[in-house]
DNA sequence: TTGGTATATGATCACATACTCATATACATG
DNA sequence: CATGTATATGAGTATGTGATCATATACCAA
């Protein structure tokens, strides 16, 4: 078959209204992506982790995570578009912190899910 | 400068060391990583969330994304090697379902920081 | 066994993305 | 203003990833 984009293979009707009617707006979907996805990357979920717990510059953090300060200073620019981080400037060292603290919550709820399954 | 990975470069060497002491196991890092990055598409969120309504096969899930049934497979291979979710045989159609419920609570607590920053 | 249906899987390709290097900028200090 | 420091940014590149197409598998029914 060529094309098995399907529209008459609907095995369960009622299943698929339902999920269609629960669906998530487009737009929510593409929110909630960009957050999970600032998170799924070891380099910015650690960035983001050491920023919960203390502001940070972008020579420190590249400490912490043993890579270039290009490198940190490239996600860090994503994570300021995607409006998860601002920094604050003090001479040439540019601090960096999380918008919205309760992120730490997003992560450390994360982490239960990981330890046991229901 | 060829090699800008600082070791040396440090400024505030308390800040790294508390980050250090306060840093997730790299283990920790690449399980949570993997799970935010099985939120992190589209396709997938959608999947995630519509199987935390209800149990679903390969060709719904297709006709409500309204992608192709390789699409939906090849993803579902993704979650199942993730220990996301499970499936059940029934004749030649194959039910999938989230191995842990409390997943919903992850897409709602991502949602609701979307709402309003602190 | 033969054919049909639902799904899985492998190869391939297009595009995204994370890094590196080189260079630019912003601020401080002399 | 010239220089140094901390960071930003752009181009290029290598790797990751999500889709497609073709094919394979598992089950069912005649």
């Amino acid at each position: 078959m060529q094309n098995d984009r399907c529209g008459s293979r609907i095995i369960h009707q009622e299943k698929v209204d339902l999920a269609r009617c629960r669906d998530l707006h487009p737009a929510r979907v593409e929110q909630l992506c960009q957050l999970f996805k600032a998170f799924g990357e070891p380099g910015r979920l650690r960035i983001l982790h050491a920023l919960l717990q203390q502001e940070m510059c972008v020579c420190d953090l590249a400490a912490l995570l043993d890579v270039s300060e290009s490198a940190v200073s490239h996600q860090l620019r994503l994570l300021r578009t995607m409006g998860l981080v601002v920094n604050r400037r003090e001479g040439t060292v540019l601090y960096y912190r999380p918008v919205d603290n309760r992120l730490i919550e997003l992560i450390s709820f994360a982490g239960s899910l990981l330890e046991g399954h229901r």
